[in-house]
DNA sequence: TATATAAATACAAATAACGTATATTTCATA
DNA sequence: TATGAAATATACGTTATTTGTATTTATATA
């Protein structure tokens, strides 16, 4: 069998960029194979519908953010550090997908869509607090507090961080992070003598 | 007769939100009505079809131009000021109407909006080419150069101000607008002695 | 209460998108 | 050059969406 002629990529890197910026229901498969390229019998090929390549590229894109976190979670830096890297980088992928794409995919019912979205959602949670529990357990955070309710706070903290109310507050990015880590890590108490 | 209660131009506000966005094909009346709050019935009261508000819009913001730029040229400023003037302007506006939507108006081949907009430019052009034609005359720019040639390399200029390449090469858009405008009155030529 | 105005609903007609079948073209390989 | 696999272009019936209008229901105002 010979290797696709990259027609795949092709057909996905134009439905991801259409998609992103005009959600779903607004693409046709025909706008997305002339964007590629690629004639319809060809993108029908690869995909059963429409549907099917936003699935593909949602789940593309949660792998590899779970990819990327994986590989900070495991990487030899303190907590703090990790913490700090995976808000860097949750920053930076702040319009991967945006808020408009989400509303689009639940506002259409898009049962399978929805529901491929929800699951990862779970298995990712799952993972988080796995961790979560883990690093209580080695001491590496306090644990007289929920694992859930953590989540909950780094949540809204990645969200405050694209906040435009908050980032005009700081003259860059890296500040407010090391500002907003300060405080959920040591809260509003000044700090003790022998403190880091 | 009563005072209309908002609903023409909370219409119009969803229209060239939405237009602005995501084009004219991709969006259709009823997704209008409903950011509008308002009922078809109501919006075929105002309108009588989809590019009757896109008619309306873009002759909008063309008059507003060219009413912003009246406002500069009968300022009583010199002309140097005047062109940074217009030229900040421009920039300030780039993105008031996308060239993703100007693609989809012509694209689609909607002629009546296509020719709208062309006459509308053709008005804006022989405004432009009569001032610098005047400009000429009263020796305020030299008249050695086509006025038609003077208006291209504005436009040119103004593509320039908006790309990110040149954008980039200086710390700050007011810097590099007064160096190309600089270029642009004075050629690269060094000043000779007693010039401003 | 009467009257005007907008919203909600329903609807036929037009348009656009979907998914498939078939004919044509391309192009590497025998 | 002939052959065959694979992509493209074309055509088409089907379904879904959008359009523009008509009719009914609610709402406010004088």
């Amino acid at each position: 069998m010979e290797k696709q002629s990259g027609k795949f990529e092709a057909i996905a890197a134009a439905a991801k960029s259409l998609f992103w910026k005009h959600g779903i229901r607004r693409v046709s498969i025909e706008e997305i194979c002339h964007d590629a390229g690629v004639s319809k019998m060809t993108c029908y090929k690869y995909f059963s519908n429409k549907t099917a390549i936003a699935k593909y590229l949602i789940e593309e894109m949660f792998e590899s953010g779970i990819k990327a976190y994986k590989e900070i979670y495991h990487s030899d830096i303190s907590y703090e550090e990790k913490v700090k890297k995976m808000l860097d980088l949750k920053m930076s992928n702040a319009h991967e997908m945006s808020q408009e794409l989400l509303d689009d995919i639940y506002k259409n019912q898009d049962e399978e869509l929805s529901e491929t979205i929800e699951t990862i959602k779970k298995r990712m949670i799952g993972i988080y607090l796995d961790d979560i529990r883990e690093a209580q357990k080695i001491g590496e955070i306090r644990n007289d507090v929920k694992p859930e309710f953590m989540l909950y706070f780094l949540n809204n903290l990645t969200e405050m961080l694209t906040d435009q109310r908050l980032v005009s507050i700081y003259s860059n990015p890296q500040q407010m992070i090391s500002e907003v880590m300060t405080f959920f890590f040591y809260g509003i108490m000044p700090r003790k003598n022998g403190e880091k």
